[in-house]
Order: C-alpha cells, then sequence, then structure tokens
DNA sequence: TTAGGGTTAG
C-alpha cells in the first residue's frame, strides 16, 4: 500500500512537467519505485499528459499503455481520447473495440471520446453503433452524452437524428444549445441556426462565446448585415469582445456582409490581443473586396510588429493581388516566400497560376506548374484551362485538358472550355468531339443558386427557378431589363452557354440565372435609394456580370454581389472588381 | 483522478 501524502507528491510533480524527456523521467522514477503498478492514479497523470498535452507523444503514450498489465477503464480513457482528437481518431474506435474485447467495461466517459472519434472520424455507422451502446449502458441520461451525440449528428449531416436527440433532452444547457446552432451553421442551414440564437436570447439564457460564434457565421454565410450587427451589439453587451476568437468571427462577418470597413474599425479597436488569425482574416478580407494595396501593407505592418505570417497569409495576399490585378507584386511576393521560410503548398501555386493566366502569361504560368515540387490539383489545371479559354491557347488547353481527363475529372466545365477554345478558331470538328464526349461522361454540373434579403426574408433563388410565389411578375421584370439594357448596347454572351442549342435558346437559358432573378426581384421590391445585395454560391458569370454593370447604370441602383471568391460592386455601369475576377 | 459546444483558406 502506497501512503496517499507520498502519491499527492508524485501527482503533483507529474502535473508541472513541461517537456516529453520531463515526462520520461518521472515514468522511470514511477516504474523503478512501484508506482506505476500499484498507484493507478500516477499512472493516469502520466498517461493523460503523455497522450493528450502539447508537448506529449501519442505513439510514446501509447508505448507506455502496452507496458500496463490489464489495463482498467482509468487506463483506456486517456490513450482513447488522445487518439480521438488526433488525426487518426479511427484508432480511438478501433481500441475502444480493444477494450471491449479484453472484458474492460466503457464507462459514460469513454463514450464521450469514442463519439468524439466518430464526429471527427464522419464514422456515422460507427456512430450509430455508439450511440446503440450508450443506450443499452445505461448513459443516455448523461447530458454530455447527449450533447457529444448532437453534434456528432450534426457533423456526419444526420440532422433529424441530432434534432431528436435533442428534442428528447430532459434538459438542456447553453452547450446543448451550441452543439446544435454550430452544427447547423456548419451544416449549411444559417437560417435555422440564427433562428436558434434568437430563441436562446428570447428565453433568457446567456448566450456564450461559442453560442455567437454560430450566429455570426450563421450571418457571415448569408451576408446578413442587419442580423450581424445584432450579434455584434449582444457581444458587446456580454463583454464577449474580450476573447480574440469572438473579434476574428466578427470581423470575417463584416467582411463577407460587403462592409469592409466596419471590418477593419473591429480589427483596430480591439481590446483584446490579436492572434494570426485575426490577421489572416483581415487580409482576405481585403483580398475579397479586391483591395490589393492594403492586404500587402498589411502583410508589411505584420512584419513592423513582429507578427509572423502563416502560409495563410501569404494565400490572402496572393489571393488579393489576384484580385486587384496586381500581377507584378503578386508575383514578387510569391517568390519572396521560400526566404521568410514558408513553404508553397499547392494552393499558393493555384493562385499565382491564375494571378500570371488573367495576366495572358500562359507560359509562365506553365511553367511554374512545371516546376512544381508537388503534385498539381484538379482546381490548378482547371485555372490553367480557364487562362486557355480566355487568351485562346489551343496548345496549353489541350495539355490541361489532358491532364483532368487523367485525374478523373468529371466536371463539365472542363469541357465546356476546351470546347470554347476549338470554337474561337472555328475547329468545328473537335468542338463536336468534346461534346460528345462529354454527353457520354455525362457531366453533373453544381446548380447554381443566389439568395438576396427583402424586408428580413431570405429569398432563393435557382437557375432557371419558377418556384418562386413572384415568379411572373420577376420574369415579366427581367424582359423589360434585357429589353431596356439592349437599348445600350447589351448583345448576349451565349457563347458562355453549355448546352447543344439553339442560339435563341441559349438566350433564355443565360437570361435566367439566378443573379439575373434575384437582382429582377430587388428592383421589384425595393426603393429607389436601397443598395441590391445578392448571394451567390458560384462565380458570377461574364454574362450576368455585363448585364448587373448595364442594370446598375440604367436603373441607376447600387447592387453588390458577393460571388464564391469575392464581391462586385456595381455602381453606374462600372465593377469594383474592374471587370478583372 | 478523466467528458460536451468553437474563428482564417485558390
Amino acid at each position: 500500500m502506497i501512503a496517499k501524502s507520498t502519491t499527492t507528491v508524485i501527482n503533483t510533480a507529474i502535473q508541472k512537467c513541461n517537456s516529453l524527456s520531463h515526462i520520461k523521467q518521472i515514468q522511470s522514477h514511477l516504474i523503478s519505485s512501484g508506482f506505476f503498478q500499484f498507484s493507478p492514479s500516477s499512472r493516469f497523470k502520466l498517461l493523460e499528459l503523455t497522450a493528450i498535452s502539447s508537448y506529449g507523444n501519442l505513439s510514446y503514450a501509447t508505448l507506455i499503455f502496452n507496458y500496463i498489465n490489464n489495463p482498467s477503464t482509468f487506463d483506456w480513457n486517456p490513450i482513447i481520447r488522445g487518439y480521438a482528437q488526433s488525426s487518426t481518431p479511427q484508432i480511438a474506435l478501433t481500441l475502444f473495440i480493444s477494450m471491449l474485447r479484453a472484458s474492460q467495461k466503457p464507462d459514460a466517459v469513454t463514450c464521450s471520446f469514442a463519439l468524439k472519434a466518430c464526429a471527427r472520424a464522419l464514422a456515422k455507422f460507427e456512430g450509430y453503433m455508439m450511440h446503440s451502446f450508450v443506450i443499452r449502458s445505461g448513459f443516455m441520461l448523461d447530458l454530455l452524452l447527449q450533447t457529444t451525440l448532437t453534434d456528432l449528428y450534426c457533423k456526419v449531416g444526420e440532422f433529424g437524428d441530432a434534432r431528436k436527440v435533442f428534442d428528447e433532452m430532459p434538459e438542456r444547457d447553453v452547450a446543448s444549445w451550441n452543439a446544435l446552432i454550430c452544427g447547423l451553421a456548419q451544416g449549411g442551414f444559417p437560417n435555422e441556426a440564427l433562428e436558434l440564437f434568437h430563441r436562446v436570447c428570447r428565453m433568457g439564457m446567456k448566450a456564450d462565446d461559442v453560442t455567437v460564434l454560430g450566429a455570426l457565421s450563421a450571418c457571415s454565410q448569408m451576408g446578413v448585415l442587419k442580423e450581424g450587427d445584432k450579434v455584434w451589439c449582444y457581444v458587446k453587451k456580454e463583454r464577449l469582445d474580450l476573447k480574440v476568437i469572438v473579434c476574428n468571427a466578427v470581423i470575417d462577418m463584416y467582411c463577407k456582409c460587403g462592409f469592409v470597413d466596419k471590418a477593419y474599425d473591429v480589427f483596430r479597436s480591439m481590446s483584446c490581443e490579436k492572434n494570426i488569425i485575426t490577421w489572416n482574416t483581415m487580409v482576405m478580407g481585403f483580398a475579397m473586396h479586391g483591395l490589393g494595396v492594403e492586404a500587402i501593407e498589411l502583410l508589411n505592418e505584420m512584419d513592423c510588429v513582429g507578427v509572423c505570417p502563416d502560409p495563410i497569409t501569404y494565400l490572402g495576399v496572393l489571393c488579393a493581388c489576384n484580385h486587384a490585378g496586381l500581377v507584378e507584386e503578386g508575383h514578387r511576393l510569391f517568390n519572396s516566400m521560400e526566404e521568410k521560410g514558408i513553404v508553397h503548398n499547392v494552393k499558393h501555386y493555384g493562385t499565382v497560376v491564375d494571378l500570371l493566366g488573367r495576366a495572358g502569361r500562359l507560359n509562365e504560368a506553365y511553367e511554374i506548374i512545371k516546376s512544381m515540387p508537388i503534385s498539381p490539383d484538379i482546381v490548378l489545371w482547371q485555372t490553367l484551362l480557364g487562362a486557355c479559354n480566355t487568351y485562346g491557347n489551343v496548345e496549353l488547353a489541350e495539355i490541361a485538358s489532358q491532364k483532368l481527363v487523367e485525374m478523373g475529372s468529371d466536371s463539365c466545365g472542363d469541357y465546356v472550355l476546351l470546347s470554347n477554345v476549338y470554337a474561337s478558331y472555328k475547329r468545328w470538328n473537335e468542338v463536336g468531339r468534346v461534346r460528345e464526349v462529354m454527353n457520354i461522361k455525362d457531366s453533373k454540373k453544381v446548380p447554381g443558386f443566389s439568395y438576396t434579403e427583402v424586408g428580413g426574408v431570405l429569398h432563393k433563388f435557382i437557375n432557371g427557378d419558377q418556384s418562386h410565389p413572384c415568379w411572373r411578375a420577376i420574369y415579366a421584370k427581367l424582359d423589360e431589363i434585357m429589353y431596356r439594357i439592349k437599348e445600350h448596347g447589351y448583345v448576349s454572351g451565349t457563347r458562355f452557354v453549355l448546352h447543344d442549342i439553339g442560339e435563341e435558346d441559349k438566350e433564355y437559358v443565360l437570361c435566367y440565372h439566378s443573379e439575373k432573378l434575384a437582382v429582377a426581384f430587388g428592383l421589384l421590391t425595393t426603393s429607389h435609394e436601397t443598395p441590391i445585395q445578392v448571394i451567390k454560391n458560384l462565380r458570377i458569370c461574364v454574362d450576368c456580370h455585363a448585364v448587373i454593370k448595364l442594370v446598375s447604370k440604367v436603373y441607376n441602383r447600387e447592387i453588390i454581389v458577393r460571388d464564391r471568391a469575392r464581391f462586385h460592386r456595381f455602381k453606374e455601369g462600372t465593377c469594383s472588381c474592374r471587370d478583372y475576377w
């Protein structure tokens, strides 16, 4: 028997560990003194520290664990927890099964780690098995497990089951609400997430930092400024702005709602210390708004105040140069990364290829791809192909298309671009051949949709959509728009339509793109001085861009479109992207 | 002796 006071001394020493070598010293002391075998609490502390602390080492923790004769639940728990939060969470589930085979009984804590592992591994089937195990073990009344289950079902996309677990909870605390709010926000249901946030506030429950993170993410996705403002007021009232993670989310929200100035105000007036994510979010915000010079200035400021940029900072700055057309600066920054100790990743290559490609420097872009020490991905070849389409480079377009086929890309956009390049040289035989392959492959297109907020209600439009209650009026308005802008020189850009249909029909397909429907609806339902705000899931197409520019002039209306890549602010016939996107 | 919910990315 070991005296309790001795155990306390040992455990205090373990807690003071701050390096792996320190852990090893303690371990050897525990083994030689017999504590490893006879003091379960010391062994637990040692395992926990080795498996989950920042200076620990999971492989080493596994070595220690394998040294234990007949491990107890208290020995299994820290090792399962360690793997659950590692990059290989599926190992935690294998260990959970090994534990059952070794006839050790998992407790509610073991289950919480196993559920976490399922969520991180997106293991839906194993998640259902674990849920059943939790019920059979009699742990279903555990509030923490119910919350973990709610989170798990959201992460694997089973929102119905998440809702069921949540609705059946006898009592809920703020973390349970957060699991559902954040789960819905991250799972593509921002509207529902925001509604729940308001419900939490109405119930008089104190929303905490995690709740507002979920709400802010929802506002960012939908681009709803008024809602975002409300959350920001709540954040200030509850002093949640003392948390850097919350400020970062607020900056991101204002950028994505189209108000980079407000984001910058928050960035400048933060009362807590900025972290690298704060800087990166602001840089990315500038990029999104085509403010290349501002992004570069921020990078320089980081250098002045001694903050080390990371690969994401450089990605943001390169992206900003790309959107602002700062070709030389972007190219120079890309080349300077190595001396700053930052290794180029595939996204950096993607951005610089885009940058050079848009500037017509196709051969340089291709040389960069050829010199890459890592494999180019599908997006990168698509970027080059896009530039080939713009500049009519058949030779490189064929190379990029061939690579895309080899890589198994089945995006119909690839075929459209290649056939457009052939079409621009009137090489109709090749156009026909590409179209044929495209039909055989039955390439799928991601459906485009846009939404706009009018009177606090979000209206969603899909290409060619007739589901909106006012669709007849919207289509009539669009006909009027097309008629009026044609008087100002608009010619339909039918070469961007994919389908093999007659010219008139092509015009029809283009005409009812979701962003045009949203703009027509905005013109119908909002007053003259209100800017129309539209959010699109894909990049805006060339034809819609041309149409909206003219609409902003003919109807004298400001129109702001956030597409997948950036913001376009249309005013008096021009766009803030200067047609460079 | 141990558990739940979380911000940036072509």
